[in-house]
DNA sequence: CACTTGACCTGTCCGC
DNA sequence: TGCGGACAGGTCAAGT
C-alpha cells in the first residue's frame, strides 16, 4: 500500500497527535507484526515519551525518550491511524471514511496512552510489521543500510539520479524505479505515474533511455510525489492517514487504475499490462517502446 | 553476478 | 450461489 506520500502524510498527523504522549500499554495478537515485543516492551516501551515521528524510504520512525525508537513498515495494507481518548464517538470511531470501529479483524497492535488515545496498527495482509530498536542501531538495519537516496531531498540531483539509474544498465527502468536500493520510496504507483509524464515506456532499458528521459524522469517523479502528499495520498483500497481519512491523489491519476480511459495528453485508450511482476498502466501512443 | 520468480497473508472480484 | 484462480499499493529469499 503505502509508498512515500501516504507514509509522509501519516508523518505529518502524527507528528501533531502523538508528540508528547506517554505510552503506557501495547496489545499485539499476531507475532509477525510486532516480532521483538516480548524482549523490551516492559524496560524501553511502556512508559516512554513519544519525542519525534520520521519518514526514511517508506518506514516510520517513532522516536522515545528511552533511547528507543519503534520503526514501522506498513508494507501493502498497513494502517496506523490514532484515535483520541475524548471522542465524542467514543474512543473507538477515527472517521467516517474508516468505515466502523476500532479495534477491527485487521487489528494486529494496540498501543494505548496516558491520556487515553490509542494508536492502532492494522494489516490486512500481515506483511508489515513493527519493531523497538535502540534508535542508535536504527540506520543499521538491513533495510536502511542498502536504500537508496531520499527522492525529494535537496542533496538528490539529477545528476546522482543518472549515475545511480546507469549501475542497472540492462534492466529494465520500471524495475529499477521499484528497486529501493536505487531510489528510495518510489513503489508501482508513482513508477507508473512518473513514467507516464516523462513519456517513457516502462520496459525500456535503463541503457536505451536518453538524457533529457533521465531529466525528465527526475522532474515528473518529484512533482508526483509532491502533487501526491498535497493531495493526502492515495487511496487503493485500504490507505487512510492517521486520522482514519482518504487520500485523494487517485482522483488525478493519469493512467495508474485508468485502463479503458482515453489518455489525458492524446486521448489514446490507456492499457494496463505487466512490467516486472507488476501491474502497469500505460499509454501506448504515449509510451513508445523502445529496445 | 544480474535478474526473475515465489513466498509471505487476507480479501475481493471475475469467470465458469 | 459456489468455487477456483488471479490479483492487490512491498520486500525478501531462493532460483535461473
Amino acid at each position: 500500500m503505502p509508498e512515500l506520500p501516504e507514509v509522509e502524510v501519516i508523518k505529518i498527523g502524527l507528528n501533531k497527535l502523538l508528540i508528547g504522549q506517554d505510552i503506557n500499554s501495547v496489545k499485539h495478537d499476531w507475532v509477525k507484526s510486532f516480532p521483538n515485543a516480548a524482549q523490551d516492551v516492559n524496560n524501553f516501551l511502556i512508559g516512554a515519551t513519544v519525542k519525534s515521528i520520521k519518514r526514511r524510504a517508506k518506514v516510520l520512525i517513532i522516536g522515545l525518550s528511552t533511547g528507543y525508537s519503534l520503526v514501522i513498515h506498513l508494507k501493502m495494507t498497513g494502517q496506523l491511524v490514532y484515535v483520541s481518548g475524548k471522542s465524542r464517538f467514543g474512543g473507538g470511531h477515527p472517521s467516517i471514511s474508516l468505515g466502523g470501529q476500532l479495534p477491527d479483524s485487521s487489528t494486529r497492535v494496540i498501543f494505548g496512552f496516558a491520556g487515553g488515545g490509542k494508536l492502532y496498527f492494522n494489516d490486512q495482509r500481515k506483511f508489515g510489521w513493527v519493531r523497538l530498536i535502540p534508535t542508535a542501531e536504527v540506520p543499521n538495519i538491513d533495510f536502511f543500510k542498502t536504500v537508496g537516496p531520499e527522492p525529494l531531498a535537496p542533496s538528490f540531483t539529477k545528476r546522482k539520479f543518472k549515475e545511480r539509474l546507469q549501475k542497472r544498465p540492462n534492466s529494465v527502468i520500471k524495475a529499477v524505479l521499484l528497486d529501493q536500493k536505487v531510489i528510495a520510496g518510489v513503489g508501482n504507483i508513482y513508477a507508473d505515474e512518473s513514467l507516464w509524464g516523462a513519456k517513457i515506456h516502462p520496459e525500456t532499458p535503463v541503457n536505451k533511455l536518453k538524457n533529457g528521459d533521465i531529466e525528465k524522469l527526475f522532474d515528473e517523479i518529484r512533482t508526483v510525489l509532491n502533487l501526491s502528499i498535497k493531495k493526502g495520498g492515495s487511496t487503493d483500497k485500504n490507505y487512510v492517514d492517521a486520522e482514519g481519512k482518504k487520500g485523494s491523489y487517485l482522483e488525478f491519476a493519469r493512467v495508474f487504475r485508468r485502463e479503458g480511459s482515453p489518455c489525458p495528453r492524446c486521448s489514446n485508450e490507456i492499457i494496463k499490462t505487466r512490467v516486472a511482476g507488476r501491474g502497469t498502466h500505460i499509454c501506448p501512443y504515449c509510451q513508445q517502446r523502445v529496445s
